[in-house]
DNA sequence: AGTCTATGAATGAACG
DNA sequence: CGTTCATTCATAGACT
């Protein structure tokens, strides 16, 4: 999908990241950024600059919503046969089609999906979510990932460390990009992606 | 685009608050209350209820999320150009490059009296909202309350006590109460305080 | 035409 | 309070 972003529309309405751009941002994802601090944001940004306007808010964005539709990535994985489903509600205008949640990485919150959210800030969503599952065959496994230390930003910053303890979802710093299927996608329409940080040109 | 009205969701699940709502809230928070005490809240919901359901609860997270997102939200800075850009450079291979520098920290206020609220500040703020909860099932209608009444808060409550020195920037500025979005907001500071109430004419 | 999907953007809610 | 999560809105682009 995106085909190749040449950023075709003059209107910028809204920021069109280029090949080059989602690639960088993706490569670091997968190399396990996911909450980027104010400073790396800058500097990635500026990076990313190299290759066509962005702002550091959308680099911001960015990795917000990859992370949360990473963690929210739960489509349709039952019925295999038939119809992928497609909600039979006809929409009025906007009736939207977020289909049913179905909670696939978490743990076993307490709350039942998205409602009784009211102000009962007691029961926090107990943010532990299933770790890694298992190999992804269709991943890369972990390549050199510290074959360079990239200098853009220490990495040691973001680095499996720390993240991994904050979603206690890296028992052994062994999870790359694991489930996401709609970032195969990204990183796969374009060249074999060798996933490495220092091809960051830094 | 859209301008306002942009509330079609009517799904109940959050607040989503009217362009009446914005507009006093948004008024208030130029007129430089940030961090509106208990009472406060309390009085701003019940004005506020006048044009849609709201607890004190949403009133207290839209000043929470407002003063955090002032401060925060990665600089924006552009070069000289006016109106959200317009063509310019737009090839890839270099933007901007001394751009990005960024400083959209410039404000935040040395917290020495920042303390000098008088409630604790812990968790208890939140025990705050709990008074009006009407029954969110009903259809919260009454539209007309007591339109006359007017006197929102004192003013001084909140007033320029400690909140002053903060934005008391410049000075020069003549930017009225903007319907910021926080990013642009970020660079361009605040307003006069000049603002007062009685313009909340609501 | 239109529709669906991926995703940028915005913001309410909450955690720590 | 600053940071992070969750949900929603809006829109560019792909597919039929």
């Amino acid at each position: 999908m995106e085909a190749l972003s040449g950023r075709v529309g003059v209107k910028c309405g809204r920021w069109n990241p280029t090949a080059e751009q989602v690639k960088v941002l993706t490569e670091l994802f997968c190399a396990g950024l996911r909450t980027p601090s104010t400073e790396q944001i800058q500097r990635i940004s500026t990076h990313l600059s190299a290759f066509g306007k962005v702002e550091s808010k959308n680099v911001f964005y960015w990795f917000q919503n990859h992370k949360a539709r990473e963690r929210h990535h739960h489509k349709k994985r039952r019925r295999g046969a038939s119809s992928p489903d497609s909600g039979s509600n006809d929409d009025d205008g906007r009736a939207d089609a977020a289909d049913e949640a179905d909670a696939d990485l978490v743990l076993q919150p307490p709350e039942s999906k998205r409602e009784a959210r009211s102000y009962g800030h007691h029961h926090r969503l107990m943010t532990c979510y299933v770790r890694d599952v298992v190999e992804t065959e269709t991943m890369w496994e972990r390549p050199t990932r510290e074959v360079e230390t990239l200098e853009l930003f220490p990495l040691k910053s973001y680095d499996l460390e720390m993240d991994k303890v904050r979603y206690a979802r890296g028992g052994g710093g062994e999870h790359q990009c694991r489930e996401i299927s709609f970032f195969d996608v990204a990183a796969g329409r374009d060249p074999p992606l060798e996933l490495r940080l220092c091809s960051f040109g830094l």
